[in-house]
DNA sequence: AAGTAGTCCAACCGCCGGAGC
DNA sequence: CGCTCCGGCGGTTGGACTACT
C-alpha cells in the first residue's frame, strides 16, 4: 500500500516554472517564510504541488544561490567529500555556500565521475580502475520505453563507503554566508517581514548589511551552518569558515581565525588518509567523517 | 543545412525518517 | 505502539541545447 501523493495532480501545473510563478512564491516566502510547503501553492495562490515549491525554492531561488560555474577549488572538495560521504549530496552541498544539492548532483554525475574515470579512479569507490575497459563508463543512451517503475527499487549503491547508513544528528548542516549577513537555512522557516529589501528584482539585495541589526529577528536563528564566509565575493572560495553548529547553537561560537579552512579541512583528511592500515587510524578516519555529519 | 549524438540541468518521483497524535 | 503527515533526500528523467557528422 503505497502513499498517497503529496497532494493531488489533477489541474496542478508542471513542468519549468515562468517567472511569474518564481515571483509569486519569492514574495510569499519573503512575507511567510519557509515550511508548511504542503498549504503553500493554496495559499500563494500557485498551481504547484507543494513539493514542487520546497524544490523550486531550494534549488532556485533562494537568495543565497550562487549560480554559475563550479571552481577548481570546490570541484577538490566535492570529489574529497564524496570520498568521505558517498552520495550524501545535501551533506556535501552543506559544504559549500551557495550551492545545491541537485547542483552538485548533476555536476558530480555529468562532470566528475567522468573526470575521476578518466583518471583511472572509480567515482564509485575512489579507488584505482584496474581494468582500464572500466575507465569509459557505458554509452548512455535514452531509452524511452525505460519504466520508471524499475527505478529507485534497492537503488542504494551511493552507500559504497557507507555500507550502514550513518546517523546524522541534528543540526542539519546549513549555510550562512557570513557572519554579518546570514542567508536562509535550508530547513528553518523564519520571519523575512523585517531585514528583508524590497528590491525584488535582486534577491541576494535581501541580504544587505541591514540584515546585520543585533535586534533583528534573524538573531535568534539557532540552526547555523558550517560554512561562514567573511566576503559577499562570490569568486572567493578560500574565504568560509567551517564551524561546528552546536557551538553556534550554545552560543559559544568564535569565528575560526584561518582564512584557509577548506584547505585545512582537505589537510586534515588527506593526513588521516595518509595513515597506514592500523584500526585505530580507521578509527580516526570514521571520526572524522562523523564529525563532517554533526 | 539537416540530422544525429551527446551534454546539461531543472524538475519529478518514490522512499525514508521524524514529529505529532 | 501504530498511524498519518510532512519535509527532506537521492535517483532518474525530459527536453533544451550544443557538438559533431
Amino acid at each position: 500500500m503505497g502513499r498517497a501523493p503529496c497532494c493531488s495532480k489533477v489541474g496542478l501545473h508542471r513542468g519549468p516554472w515562468t517567472a511569474r510563478e518564481d515571483s509569486v512564491l519569492t514574495k510569499y516566502i519573503q512575507v511567510h517564510g519557509e515550511g508548511n510547503w504542503r498549504s503553500l501553492p493554496k495559499k500563494a495562490g500557485l498551481l504547484r504541488c507543494g513539493k514542487s515549491c520546497r524544490l523550486r525554492w531550494m534549488n532556485y531561488l533562494r537568495p543565497d544561490i550562487k549560480r554559475g560555474n563550479i571552481t577548481p577549488d570546490e570541484d577538490d572538495l566535492i570529489i574529497k567529500m564524496h570520498a568521505l560521504l558517498g552520495n550524501r549530496w545535501s551533506l556535501i552541498a552543506g559544504r559549500l555556500p551557495g550551492r545545491t544539492d541537485n547542483e552538485i548532483k548533476n555536476y558530480w554525475n555529468t562532470h566528475l565521475s567522468k573526470k575521476l574515470r578518466s583518471q583511472g579512479t572509480d567515482p564509485n569507490t575512489h579507488k584505482k580502475l584496474r581494468d582500464p575497459s572500466e575507465q569509459e563508463p557505458p554509452k548512455k543512451r535514452r531509452n524511452s520505453s525505460t519504466s520508471k517503475k524499475q527505478k529507485n527499487k534497492g537503488n542504494k549503491s551511493n552507500e559504497v563507503l557507507l555500507t550502514e547508513k550513518q546517523k546524522v544528528h541534528a543540526p542539519k548542516p546549513t549555510r550562512i554566508k557570513s557572519l554579518t549577513s546570514f542567508s536562509v537555512s535550508r530547513n528553518n522557516s523564519f520571519d523575512w517581514t523585517s531585514g528583508c529589501s524590497s528590491n525584488e528584482g535582486d534577491h541576494r539585495g535581501l541580504f544587505g548589511a541591514e540584515v546585520a541589526d543585533i535586534n533583528n529577528p534573524w538573531s535568534n536563528f539557532k540552526e547555523v551552518g558550517f560554512l561562514i564566509g567573511e566576503d559577499q565575493d562570490p569568486d572567493d572560495h578560500d574565504n568560509h569558515h567551517l564551524v561546528n553548529g552546536s557551538d553556534f547553537a550554545c552560543g559559544s561560537f568564535v569565528p575560526m581565525g584561518g582564512d584557509n579552512n577548506l584547505e585545512k579541512l582537505y589537510e586534515e583528511y588527506l593526513q588521516l588518509l595518509e595513515i597506514g592500515d592500523h584500526d585505530d587510524d580507521h578509527v580516526q578516519l570514521d571520526s572524522f567523517a562523523e564529525s563532517l555529519l554533526i
